[in-house]
DNA sequence: GAGCACTGC
């Protein structure tokens, strides 16, 4: 380990195995409940004991294919000794930095920075060495304003940005502690908390959470009067509520400390790339002008990881065509190396996927029969679990497998039995352009970073090889790390929540990338036409009301409107959003004529000619209707499960916190309830109330039977994926507005053209 | 006639 001032800049010497490892995302297909269960003991392979959970497989009947031949008891269940456990924590590279660490943060220092690579344990053991210390122990005092003393500390929170990573962190952690998680458990020393789940026992010292509900803890406790410590996993990933969380965090650190009786919150920032410089210059930095005496300095520990060696090779010269050398690749990698060792191809896109898997597989069926069988495995978010499983089960007999996916395993699911790694350097990339209002999605190269990320995807279970289809040069030109989301997303929800948070200068907040002041103002303005603040930009009650729902400050705006008199329909709306909000889309798209026709043909109970919107909530009323099998009511027509019951999650969660906001009177009768066919005042009336969060997305007819938004005069067509799609409306009011081949919109209904005028004239 | 990936008392 290294410790060292900013000022030192280390340059990332082509060392390609500093890479994440997000434990990813379970892959949970409904009869596998793996959260609570003891897990099998890792498989004996050097050198990695992984530092944080792999995400867990589906289990198979028989899953032991253990491959240097050591038979181990499958057995789970079995509780077992510290003694390996402890091995295995002792054998992490980050073991032998505990001193270091404790020694950085116990003493004035109340910030530090660890760069850990993959495999360095950072994730499971910070958090174990921080919480026996005497500084993490809850202390009673006196705090400004408050007559009687109050708590402070005791336990440390430890942001993820994902679900998963969340809870099979928690539970490993647990075990480790030797208080695992189990449903009932009244104490233990560690817990979770990610919405829709949350298990934290008493007596926990170590909390895990995603960093979304570590900001909604901010907006009630500015203070973090719990917490003796907040470290802050992946923050390299650099999501919008991470960048917030961080500002918020500068703010308690540089500040009087005050709210906490005197107490300080130390805070550990914990990155996989090595890029960090800009993050601990933000922390450095004095939070505002006006006290430069708390002026942090930073330590930054480097950890190296245990990842095996990866060999990269760049193309000689440009590709032309970047399927055609995917196709080459793959072909020449299975014909020259020897098996076992699947390969791992990213992708751009779902089209590409598609087209590749054709190639492979007539190219499959040429082969001799005394050649190992190639198998293509699709793998991208829209894929139904049945159609990924192919991907994360081990490879038939003599054959290989080739994962063909997206960026989904780059930092979200981990595929086993990889060993060679082709990477396109393309990714997918949203984009929000304020000035338009609308988002687009197009084909980007990816950054250095990413591509190490996808290059470590083959060094995880052997030493690997990774294949880039772009010249040396073509790397070295690409930037060190992708643009953080809060410069390329809407940032409405985050300027809500400042708001939320007592922040009226926005541009005061402490940020380590600031979005560009148009977008800014094009939020706030935003923010003015959907009431939640006011003239003078202070927060409205409205906002305040905005800022607790889990939803996006325009649906929330639609939820406040159903719960006025006139419209009466909070539950329909809430419906609405639920599906809306569960996922892509609940539709899978039909892929042959025959089932095409089949499905078409259920599903039109489903569909409503006056738009998306109303075919949700008839959906959605049916689903709930239903009593015989929802499964099998999904699988006929063809619809996302793990959508309709992560929307049924959303429901409950947003018809209690409507109770409690008293937009319902009374609590909603249970299910299933009969289908009742929506009457067309009610369906005005459902219409009426999105128009109130979405005034701004409308679009007329025009003479040459195009749409033209009303505010912007832009063309837009409506969506393929539209139950509108090809018909022409008087007017229409969209949900989303996206650019990709064309100016999409998405998610339509069709409306009055003097329902616009109304909503805007109140 | 089209679909990068996450997330929220």
């Amino acid at each position: 380990m290294t410790t060292e001032r900013p000022s030192k800049r280390r340059k990332q010497n082509g060392n390609e195995s500093g890479l994440i490892n997000i434990g990813g995302r379970m892959v949970d297909f409904g009869f596998n409940k793996v959260k609570n269960q003891p897990p099998k003991p890792k498989e004996q392979q050097q050198p990695q004991e992984p530092e944080q959970p792999q995400e867990q497989q589906p289990e198979e009947p028989k899953v032991d294919q253990t491959k240097n031949g050591n038979s181990k008891k499958r057995n789970g269940g079995k509780p077992k000794q510290d003694t390996p456990l402890l091995k295995a924590r002792k054998a992490l590279p980050i073991w032998a930095h505990q001193k270091e660490i404790l020694a950085s943060i116990g003493g004035s220092q109340d910030v530090l920075m660890i760069m850990g690579e993959t495999g360095s344990g950072k994730s499971t053991q910070v958090p174990q060495f921080l919480c026996n210390e005497d500084w993490c122990r809850r202390k009673k005092v006196k705090v400004a304003g408050q007559s009687d003393p109050v708590n402070v500390g005791g336990m440390i929170a430890i942001t993820q940005p994902r679900r998963v990573a969340a809870t099979t962190l928690a539970n490993r952690v647990a075990r480790e502690m030797g208080t695992p998680l189990a449903p009932g458990m009244k104490e233990g020393s560690v817990g979770y908390s990610v919405r829709f789940d949350h298990n934290v026992p008493k007596g926990t010292k170590i909390k895990f959470l995603t960093e979304g509900m570590l900001l909604q803890e901010l907006l009630r406790d500015p203070n973090l009067r719990q917490y003796s410590a907040v470290v802050v996993d992946e923050i390299h990933e650099r999501s919008v509520d991470v960048d917030m969380i961080a500002g918020f965090l500068k703010q308690i650190v540089s500040g009087n400390k005050e709210g906490r009786g005197g107490i300080p919150l130390k805070v550990v920032i914990m990155s996989a790339t090595a890029d960090v410089e800009r993050i601990q210059e933000f922390f450095e930095s004095p939070a505002s002008d006006e006290e430069s005496k708390s002026q942090q300095s930073v330590q930054l520990l480097r950890i190296k990881g245990r990842q095996f060696p990866v060999e990269i090779k760049h193309t000689e010269r440009p590709v032309p065509n970047i399927r055609d050398a995917l196709y080459k690749q793959i072909t020449q990698i299975h014909e020259g190396e020897p098996l076992p060792g699947d390969i791992l191809a990213f992708l751009s896109g779902q089209e590409d996927i598609e087209a590749l898997q054709r190639l492979i597989e007539d190219y499959g069926a040429s082969l001799a029969s005394n050649v190992p069988k190639l198998l293509p495995c699709p793998l991208y978010g829209q894929l139904s679990m049945q159609a990924q499983q192919a991907a994360f089960r081990p490879a038939p007999k003599f054959t290989r497998k080739v994962i063909l996916s997206t960026n989904i395993a780059e930092t979200s699911v981990t595929v086993p039995g990889v060993r060679f790694v082709i990477d396109s350097g393309k990714a997918k990339v949203k984009q929000f352009r304020s000035r338009l209002g609308m988002e687009s999605l197009l084909v980007k190269p990816i950054s250095k970073s990413s591509a190490t990320q996808r290059t470590g995807r083959a060094g995880r279970e052997g030493p690997g090889k990774c294949f880039r289809l772009f010249t040396a040069e073509a790397y070295e030109s690409l930037s060190e790390a992708d643009l953080p989301e809060i410069l390329r997303n809407d940032v409405l929800g985050a300027i809500l929540t400042m708001k939320a948070r007592g922040i009226n200068d926005v541009f005061s907040f402490p940020l380590m990338d600031f979005p560009d002041v148009d977008s800014v103002e094009k939020a706030l303005v935003q923010l003015h036409f959907l009431d939640a603040i006011a003239d003078d930009g202070s927060i409205t009650e409205i906002g305040r009301k905005l800022a607790l729902f889990p939803v996006s400050a325009q649906y929330g705006r639609v939820l406040l409107a159903a719960s006025e008199p006139q419209y009466d329909c909070v539950l329909e709306v809430i419906d609405i959003i639920s599906c809306i909000t569960s996922g892509e889309s609940i539709f899978y798209q039909l892929q042959m004529e025959e089932e095409r026709e089949e499905v078409e043909e259920l599903r039109k109970e489903l569909y409503r000619r006056e738009g998306d919107i109303l075919t949700y909530l008839t959906a959605m009323q049916r689903y709930t209707a239903e009593h015989a099998d929802r499964v099998e009511w999904c699988k006929k027509r063809k619809i996302n499960l793990r959508n309709m019951k992560q929307a049924l999650n959303i429901r409950t969660q947003l018809r209690g916190m409507c109770l409690k906001e008293k937009l319902l009177k009374e609590k909603p009768l249970p299910d299933p309830q009969p289908f009742e066919p929506l009457t067309p005042e009610k369906g005005e009336a459902l219409l009426k109330c999105f128009l109130k969060g979405f005034v701004t997305k409308c679009a007329l007819l025009a003479p040459d039977s195009s749409y033209v938004t009303t505010h912007g005069k832009h063309l837009v067509s409506i969506h393929p994926s539209s139950v509108l799609h090809g018909q022409k409306k008087e007017a229409i009011m969209f949900l989303e507005h996206v650019f990709t081949q064309k100016n999409y919109a998405k998610k339509v209904s069709a409306i009055q053209a003097d329902w616009i005028i109304q909503a805007l004239t109140k």
